[in-house]
RNA sequence: CGGAGUGUAGCUCAGCCUGGUAGAGCACUGCGUUCGGGACGCAGGGGUCGCAGGUUCGAAUCCUGUCACUCCGACCA
């Protein structure tokens, strides 16, 4: 279907609708009749969308594909992408920050100051212009903001300050999926904030903790703010907030019983109360010919995954050239948390062993690896928590074709250095002792950091404090990713039939479906009516006044996601009724004409 | 970056093996019927079969190259 958008005005609308929601959201525009809008259903979505909210959107002609992770914003889609950023945009205001608009294209010799030309790999697009000077398109603004700060903040007077934008970002990511959930180009909230001291730095984020907890329940999302590790971007503290949904790419530990949330990366897991048992058996080699991984091993000897131990081969190449061999051991049915790794100093950085160097330090190849009669000097051992607690395990013999049983610390190897370095799994105790751990899915939406100095201090970003000396700022920044949001309530919302958005930002909050339009002089006077008063309460709402079959207007309406739905029809007007289904419903219920707009007044600011 | 796969109409796909005038469904245009859950009939418009070479009388089809896209992997030995 395609109309022109036609020149013609709304009437003026003046009247707020008297809502926590607020009034600065609605839109001035043209008459919502879908007759003159502009938007097209697909039955089937493209072969390629892989998650359900990519599917959606493409169906209900919310996006359009450009290229790989990058999209088009249909008029649709876009009212609701809008409608995320206001709020975004309402709270930050309300939080005290004040909104700039800073350039997508960056110089390059910012980042060559940051040290983050060098650091970014190819996510970082690159390119020249006519005079062969380099620049990039944003994945970020931190150079440019601090740039921006350090020319005109210059006493401690002018702090703290606040300032973010909304604006479109490049990451040329790998392998761009999941539709707009992680795409190359997508807009985002980013904020940063400058201060004299730590103090007032702790004191803003938790401002910002709060802005953004406010921020995602006025969304209509189910969400959850958790404890994260500080990443590639640098800082102390970071919290992520994620929407919750089963096709996250972030795994939570979460305690149902207390306020305890973090990402799986860097959620403790405890060493196990009971102390090691004492050493039952005698150490053995046992044959495994073909057996390599943990589980092949333990179903081939019947024992199970939790009494082997595996060994995982790193290697760490430290700045001044040094290289180290070490050992991971993890239980077999636990898995390696990187993160956590990375953080031990005699391993920081690491990576995997190749075969060649596993072969060479062990005189075996990968699959048979362990840590029994290893030279120490050489190849350093260090054990998960859990695998500390372990006595009589089975681990490779560092000959093919074998592992050992029996084994115990102390009597068959040295103690291992002991540390976290395993990801915690369901039903671990939660590190602040309120009981079992359990874990879901988040999508990423937001992520607040205190980044401390970074940034302000490669970049010179200083200011005189009351005794007139220097001092450089201390940073606070904080992200929200508008279009992700889309993707992400959208896998939170819908059904067979299409999407469910929340009232506050689907594309409209209440359809018109009138039977027979173009047919019942009644029906169109009725439907017109409701229409004008609707839109004189404020309700952002769109008649369907398409000459179509009912069964394509309700399927539309369904998959484009409109929460609340009035059907006018020439039986019901006879009885002055009309008839309402909220989009989750099962059943519509009749309506006296009369109580329309009350009644969807209503639901719209209970929502 | 490694492996696998796919490129044919706006979308979903068939045709390719075995070379011979480019197809179906949905979508779109017109007419008619229909009209409370993605209707039906008739008539249409729309594709240099990803691109470039090659083989051949003749290539969507076979060969070579190239580009794009997708999936899996790039950590748990």
């Amino acid at each position: 279907m395609v109309t022109p958008i036609l020149s013609q005005r709304a009437p003026a609308c003046k009247e707020a609708r008297p809502c926590k929601i607020g009034v600065s959201q609605r839109i001035q525009e043209h008459p919502m009749r879908t007759s003159q809008f502009f938007f097209n259903t697909l039955k089937e979505a493209p072969a390629d969308a892989e998650v359900i909210s990519q599917k959606m959107m493409l169906r209900a002609g919310y996006i359009k594909r450009a290229a790989a992770g990058i999209y088009t914003w249909m008029p649709l889609g876009l009212r609701v992408l809008r409608k995320v950023e206001n709020i975004v945009r309402e709270e930050m205001n309300r939080a005290g920050a004040l909104e700039l608009l800073m350039p997508a294209v960056q110089p390059a010799e910012l980042w060559q100051e940051s040290g983050r030309w060098e650091q970014y790999g190819p996510e970082l697009l690159r390119f020249k212009d006519r005079h062969q000077r380099e620049f990039v398109i944003g994945p970020t603004h931190e150079e440019v903001i601090t740039d921006v700060v350090r020319r005109d903040v210059k006493s401690y007077r002018q702090l703290p300050i606040h300032l973010y934008q909304v604006q479109s970002k490049f990451r040329d990511e790998i392998r761009p999926r999941f539709g707009v959930m992680r795409g190359r180009e997508f807009l985002m909230k980013d904020g940063y904030s400058f201060h004299s001291s730590f103090a007032d730095l702790q004191r803003e984020y938790g401002n910002m903790y709060n802005t953004y907890s406010r921020i995602f329940t006025r969304l209509g999302l189910k969400f959850r703010a958790v404890a994260a590790d500080t990443g590639s971007i640098g800082g102390t503290g970071s919290h992520e907030f994620h929407v919750l949904a089963d096709s996250g790419e972030d795994d939570i530990a979460y305690c149902p019983n207390s306020d305890y949330a973090a990402n799986i990366e860097l959620a403790e897991a405890l060493a196990p109360n009971e102390t090691r048992a004492p050493a039952a058996q005698a150490m053995s080699k046992v044959a495994t010919p073909d057996q390599t991984a943990c589980a092949d091993v333990a179903a081939y000897l019947g024992i199970p995954l939790a009494d082997i131990v595996k060994s995982i081969a790193v290697v760490s190449e430290k700045e001044g050239g040094s290289t180290s061999f070490a050992l991971l051991l993890l239980r077999g049915d636990h898995d390696l948390n990187e993160i956590k790794a990375g953080k031990i100093a005699a391993i920081e950085p690491f990576r995997f062993a190749t075969e060649s160097e596993i072969e060479a330090h062990l005189g075996c190849k990968p699959g048979y690896i362990g840590p029994v009669a290893v030279d120490r000097e050489k190849v350093a051992v260090i054990a998960d928590r859990s695998v500390a607690a372990m006595s009589d395990f089975v681990c490779g013999a560092n000959e093919a074709g074998f592992h050992l049983s029996g084994v115990n610390f102390g009597r068959d190897l040295p103690p291992p250095e002991v540390a976290d370095i395993r990801n915690v799994v369901a039903g671990d105790p939660s590190p602040d002792g309120q009981g079992p751990l359990a874990i879901l899915r988040g999508i990423e939406v937001g992520h607040i950091f205190q980044l401390r100095q970074k940034y302000a201090e490669a970049l010179n970003c200083a200011y005189l404090d009351e005794n007139g000396k220097s001092r450089i700022m201390e940073m606070g920044c904080y992200g929200i990713g508008v279009s992700r949001i889309v993707g992400a309530a959208i896998e939170q919302g819908n059904d067979d039939r299409g999407i469910i958005l929340p009232p506050a930002i689907a594309p409209f909050e209440v359809c018109l479906v009138p039977m027979g339009y173009h047919k019942s002089e009644a029906v169109k006077e009725a439907a017109d009516q409701l229409y004008a008063d609707l839109k004189a309460a404020g309700i952002d709402v769109v008649l369907d006044d398409r000459n179509e079959r009912p069964g394509v207007m309700f399927a539309d309406m369904e998959l484009i996601g409109i929460p609340h739905r009035v059907v006018i029809g020439e039986r019901g007007l006879k009885e002055g009724q009309l008839e309402y289904k909220g989009r989750r419903d099962e059943e519509a219920v009749m309506i006296a004409q009369a109580d329309i707009v009350g009644v969807l007044k209503g639901k719209l600011c209970a929502a």
